[in-house]
DNA sequence: TGTCAACACGAAAACGTTTTCGTAGCGTAT
DNA sequence: ATACGCTACGAAAACGTTTTCGTGTTGACA
């Protein structure tokens, strides 16, 4: 087992000093060709690499970018990590993942952990508690401390940061609009609490795109899902919340569900209820994940490009680290929905 | 903007020591209670912590896990990093995430990356490029220089590391045994090519689960999908395959497939051909992924318990790191799969 | 012979810690 | 008065780099 080999070591070796070595290897011109080629040659032989977490000490930047998303078991997220990872790589970062489970305090441990000189900057997705919470102090803290964030699709709006967010209103009602085109007259929505910044913003835009239409909502035709319900344990209630919305609107032909989960589930409860799909009910997603587009009939769905804000995110941060004048302008990228037309829509 | 807080800056402004403070914070009983005191008012005052980089110099640990797995936007794999984080968080680890997206010299220079002393050691699955290439000096390399491997379901035998595996020739007999004890008489198998070394596995599962019932295998029941096909994009192509499958083969009643989406796609072909779930043809997968459990019907299939095999890499990395004794006895872990009985079998 | 520039290299500081060792100051016992 | 032992603190090294600055040697030139 041979150790990783130092400059130290090359230069005790060689019988020259460390700052010579150093030279030799960066092709300094101070250096003789003679001792540079000597030097490249022996550190050639040892594989010599410059470690890491002593350049970063001495730099004061460590090339790495840390991510907090509420969870990675996700089509969503994941889907915007491999976007965060391929520009981050391709421009020299690495990156280190944080889960906060949804959870505030594991949300504020893990940003700690890693502020303390482990990363350069966040890229980042709200949990669901703090957004209950609002309490956003960890973020103004290491924002403070000069360490800049980008947050993504659950954003919150009041803090000095960029942000890349899908137009969650306009994405709605894309959907929406949809369901009106294909003769749907009694259009319901599956969405969450208001507390979830996106959540609120698609019923925003269901609302609106009825008015546009000069429908009038209805309230009973808003089904807010009680929460917890997104984790895969409590499927159940999900089915029977949303079987009791359609036996109490017998007339509902048209859903729009602001996300797979409920989409699907929406799916399996009108056909265990007899409706045929898009025939009798048709539907409408958010989210183009895997469940859509292997649904059966495969779910019409709002794509939200998670990759591009990924790619983008990772851009504004980098593009932030590595400007020099120190000017905070702040941008706000929205990143277009798009409507993806396939089975559960006529 | 204040800056993060060090040593140097609570020394000059307290007119103590450097040495002082620093012990000063850890109780040390070299120093008088005032002074102590004194110290740690201030510090937690101006929130100092003390800066990771310097303690990962200092103690030549990082106390960071890198992970390298060829996808990310994939249940299994996103499963397992929610196990390596869970326990790698518990115990005071941070995880670092590197994307080969099954390239061979991407697995290569990630690998480069994080060995030069940002992580203490690897946990990882090896890129379909690799297993093809069959080079693995970059792994012997790492390990010679002193730095643990975990190497998670596709592991290659002769490297001397730790292992996190599934039998997949077990899991593979658990749901072809389902098959026949279902009343299947004609099973096909849709698997990979020989040279993914789970597709392998699992293929010779199937294999002996019909030897162990007298059961004659037959060649043009068992479809190797060319490959690329598991890229979204070339659905159409692996459709077509399967559908081949079927056509010359009128007599199929059960299918075994070796993962979420050959299933599903098994599936979706069978019911363009007019077949009824699980009627007419019963199917099982491999792989409990989101898609198993919400399709229509639900699938059948093997679990591989993901999670559970993350935190089990977790466990034997971080032990191996913290061990003393430097000797290095290789343990491979099986983690038992389990059939999830669902209604794509009788 | 003396001066100066160019060349080739080394010493040392710095990044932020922790830890070992040395020691100044003081009280106590002989 | 001398010796000894505490107490409380500081200096310095170490981790592995990069970079600034200083300097010894050589050769050329007047």
């Amino acid at each position: 087992m041979k150790k990783k080999v130092t400059l130290k070591q090359i230069a005790r070796e060689l019988d020259v000093s460390i700052s010579t070595v150093s030279k030799a290897l960066r092709n300094s011109i101070e250096i003789s060709e003679d001792t540079r080629q000597k030097v490249q040659a022996f550190a050639k032989l040892y594989n010599y690499r410059p470690n890491n977490i002593a350049l970063s000490l001495k730099n004061r930047k460590t090339k790495t970018i840390g991510i907090i998303i509420p969870e990675i078991v996700h089509h969503f997220f994941s889907k915007v990590i491999s976007g965060i990872e391929a520009v981050a790589n391709q421009r020299g970062y690495n990156v280190i993942v944080g889960l906060s489970n949804e959870s505030f305090a594991k949300e504020v441990i893990n940003m700690e952990m890693l502020a303390n000189g482990s990363i350069d900057g966040f890229i980042l997705s709200i949990a669901k508690e703090t957004q209950q919470q609002q309490d956003f102090h960890h973020f103004t803290e290491t924002i403070n401390q000069g360490m800049p964030i980008v947050m993504f699709d659950r954003v919150v709006n009041d803090i000095k940061c960029d942000k890349v967010i899908v137009d969650d209103s306009e994405g709605a009602k894309l959907a929406v609009n949809k369901l009106i085109a294909c003769g749907c007259k009694n259009i319901a929505i599956v969405t969450t609490k208001d507390y979830v910044s996106v959540g609120k913003l698609r019923t925003q835009g269901y609302l609106e795109a009825l008015e546009d239409h000069k429908i009038h909502p209805k309230a009973s035709l808003i089904l807010k899902v009680h929460d917890q319900l997104l984790s895969e344990d409590h499927l159940d209630s999900l089915e029977v919340e949303i079987e009791n919305l359609f036996k109490n609107n017998k007339k509902i032909d048209g859903v729009f569900a602001v996300n797979e989960l409920y989409a699907i589930t929406t799916m399996k409860v009108a056909r265990k209820l007899g409706l045929t799909i898009p025939d009798d009910l048709q539907i409408v997603g958010f989210t183009d994940g895997v469940l859509s587009k292997h649904a059966v009939p495969a779910l019409t769905t709002v794509s939200q490009h998670g990759k591009k804000i990924g790619e983008k995110a990772a851009e504004l941060l980098i593009n932030n680290l590595e400007r020099e004048d120190e000017e905070d302008i702040y941008e706000t990228v929205v990143i277009e929905t798009e409507l993806i037309e396939r089975d559960s829509t006529k």
